[in-house]
DNA sequence: TATTGTTATACTCTATAACTATA
DNA sequence: TATAGTTATAGAGTATAACAATA
């Protein structure tokens, strides 16, 4: 955080900018988010790992698996395992890449893209604390969000 | 979610609240969040069970290990293998009950306390994409997430 | 020689079952 | 009899090391 405010506004900046992080940190990490983590897993039979994985997949762009442990920083062996999995349960393919023979792609089955919309669905869903806003206050608060996610690092696959 | 709005308002009202809620998710579930928890555990030297349940404990008001399983919704006996974590690294220390021996409970040491502070400000440092707003747009910001953590039912400990 | 992915293996995380002590 | 916590054990989850195929 650099203080942009007037000459005695960084004080309050900061603290502001540091209540609303926390408070989205309560909010989505320690609670509803985690939550809704949990029913995506019952609804569609996939442990964490597999439905993390699933949701970086598309049925129309493949995926070096290579991008994957890169994207999740973990060990290409995991990654592996991960895919054996989602593929034992007829949601992910492997294709072979059309110049290196060395790399594997990874895409979704017609099963697998459902898997996704019924994980997505459940994982939209917002808290019944949304409730506690005005329509108004929605519309300033996806405005204000919507600030946010477009200043960040495009972090995606 | 119900619909409070007027008559013509409940889609745009949904489709705000559902916005909002996954520039929530993504901001903190998907990206930022994950970052400051691995950097406190780093931080900290502590798995992230072990983190997760520093968070939850303080030096002055002693937690019976029974409520710690309950509050994470897992079986006592990792608690058992947490707070035996917690000890060896000098964090926390367990107490008796004063009147029901059967029970134990947990407090921070001082190196704890420490630890708990070091940790707090790494989760609790807003990321960078927060100089995309103004002083007075984080102040609404804030407003309205404090009042969205307010109608959450108090899940604490 | 460097890179992709797999296999074999081991270590960490978390749960189940059986047990002890206490209520 | 029921409850709090521990121990022993087993099962996921994840990493490391060695390897085959390809570049």
């Amino acid at each position: 955080m650099s203080s942009d405010g007037g000459p005695e506004q960084g004080g309050e900046r900061e603290r502001a900018a540091g209540e609303a992080w926390r408070a989205l940190y309560r909010l989505v990490f320690e609670r509803e988010g985690q939550l809704r983590f949990h029913e995506a897993c019952d609804a569609t039979g996939l442990a964490p790992g597999g439905l993390k994985a699933l949701l970086q997949l598309s049925a129309d762009q493949p995926i070096p698996m290579r991008d994957l442990a890169d994207f999740f920083r973990c060990d290409p062996s995991y990654v592996t395992s991960l895919v054996d999995g989602l593929e034992a349960a007829g949601l992910a393919e492997r294709q072979s890449h059309p110049t290196d023979r060395r790399v594997k792609m990874v895409v979704l089955s017609r099963a697998g893209v459902e898997a996704l919309g019924q994980a997505r669905k459940i994982l939209g869903e917002p808290p019944a604390s949304f409730d506690a806003l005005s329509t108004s206050e929605l519309l300033r608060l996806r405005t204000l969000l919507a600030k946010l996610t477009e200043a960040e690092p495009p972090a995606g696959l």
